[in-house]
DNA sequence: GCAAAAGTGTTACTTTTACACCCATGC
DNA sequence: GCATGGGTGTAAAAGTAACACTTTTGC
């Protein structure tokens, strides 16, 4: 039997097969701490709880380009840091069927996030509030931004949050994903602003300035902050380092 | 309408949906390096093309629970350390039909990793060929184990395998997975041969043994190494931390 | 005693941390 | 000139790397 014969009498119908889905953690720092896009679920099942954004991945379409078309669909974004987080398929995690999902983060510079609340009225914004320092890892919940009340989250979405928040936790200091969460051009508090939101505790000014600096990740444009009534900070912009050398 | 209602008028068989597998990396190192088991491919497509072990996940069966069916099914290994790697759903990644996959590490002590390849006939092991340092990342090639050439892999299972090599090489030294591939006493020596091997460069010994001590992880024994021709080594066991704690 | 590998002490070096101070700007 | 936050110098501390050396075993 030639590899061609073997393909026409395959029956892809063979088994039952779960749903596949992927989910998005869209995340970005409201009043210095971490915060995520979340849609009240109207509908069945879990109604009234709130849940990430997500959508099915199609029969045609890679996993990526499902989230980035999620990411579009539903909070209106083009382009925004996206990376795969981890695939959840307890089978009971949606009552309605087996669902299996591939949970991703998508990483929002202030003002996107702000932009995506405002103009899809779906969503809404929730600070995560984390009760584990470092990298311990532990349960997450999610407050409204106004009354600071927990907003329970649907299916194992809670998880999926921790998750998140671990994951970036974890690559923070030695990888580039901080830029995400900054506009084009930032200073340098701006940027220690993002790793103490992130990272839930203060860190030391110089220590944290050189260390970046010396990375050499960041190029200085010459540029000053304004509109402060002190002294301005001087505007960065994040270098992608040379694609790869080591020895 | 109730929940209830919404449920049993939900259609679960509206769209096309993937198949779902998961693929396994089973490592351990021979000969000082990483090696991983494969099976040469019989069947179209790709026949003669060697896959990582995998099969497909049951309809009511959880991601992590079938990754261990496969482990005990294809390996006749029952108990090992598993993590979910990736998950890999390009269209075109299988020619039979949309799959995808959600690829794992099994980390295998030298013996368990000799017993399966003894026991089960349908694998074969190769060493992992890795053709750059640290974390760089790149491609990897499986070599045979007696003639060292390459086994051209099936899929996009070099891909995976590539990816395997990168996750562990990235958690070696701040995480408690190199113990995985030890067996329940070893040497210091021995950890540090696991850590070269993965790592794939030399190690400074004293400063090695230091790191690894101060970390609290380790337990002596007080028995030593048996059988050589010079000063036995102490036998040490992996001291499992206690779960967590911090500031 | 010799060979081989285990195991340790010391020094030098690099990186990180902490504190203090100076600088530039708007009011 | 004062308040405010930006930015830098220095010194202490911690962690890492390298080397030389001692120890213990089988033959």
């Amino acid at each position: 039997m030639s590899e061609a014969e073997f393909l026409s009498a395959y029956d892809p119908e063979a088994f039952p097969r779960p749903s596949l889905a992927v989910d998005l953690v869209l995340l970005g720092l409201r009043e210095g701490r971490p915060a995520v896009l979340l849609r009240r679920r109207e509908a069945h099942p879990q109604a009234g709880r709130w849940a990430l954004p997500g959508g099915f991945v199609g029969i045609e379409e890679g996993i990526e380009a499902a989230a980035r078309r999620v990411l579009a669909e539903k909070a209106g974004i083009a382009c925004a840091h996206l990376e795969q987080l981890y695939t959840f398929g307890a089978p009971d995690r949606d009552p309605r069927m087996r669902i299996v999902t591939v949970a991703h983060l998508a990483l929002l510079p202030e003002d996107a996030f702000a932009e995506a609340l405002d103009r899809e009225r779906a969503l809404t914004a929730a600070i995560v509030e984390v009760a584990w320092a470092g990298e311990a890892g532990g349960p997450v919940a999610a407050l409204s931004l106004r009354e600071k009340e927990p907003l329970p989250l649907a299916f194992d979405h809670a998880e999926i949050l921790a998750m998140a928040i671990l994951r970036l936790r974890g690559k923070l200091d030695w990888s580039e994903v901080g830029f995400a969460l900054l506009p084009e051009r930032f200073t340098l508090r701006q940027l220690q602003d993002v790793h103490e939101g992130i990272l839930g505790h203060p860190l030391n000014k110089p220590a944290f300035r050189r260390r970046m600096l010396d990375r050499g990740w960041l190029e200085a444009t010459g540029e000053r902050e304004a509109g402060a009534s002190f002294r301005p900070a001087e505007l960065y912009r994040f270098k992608r380092p040379r694609p790869s050398q080591e020895a």
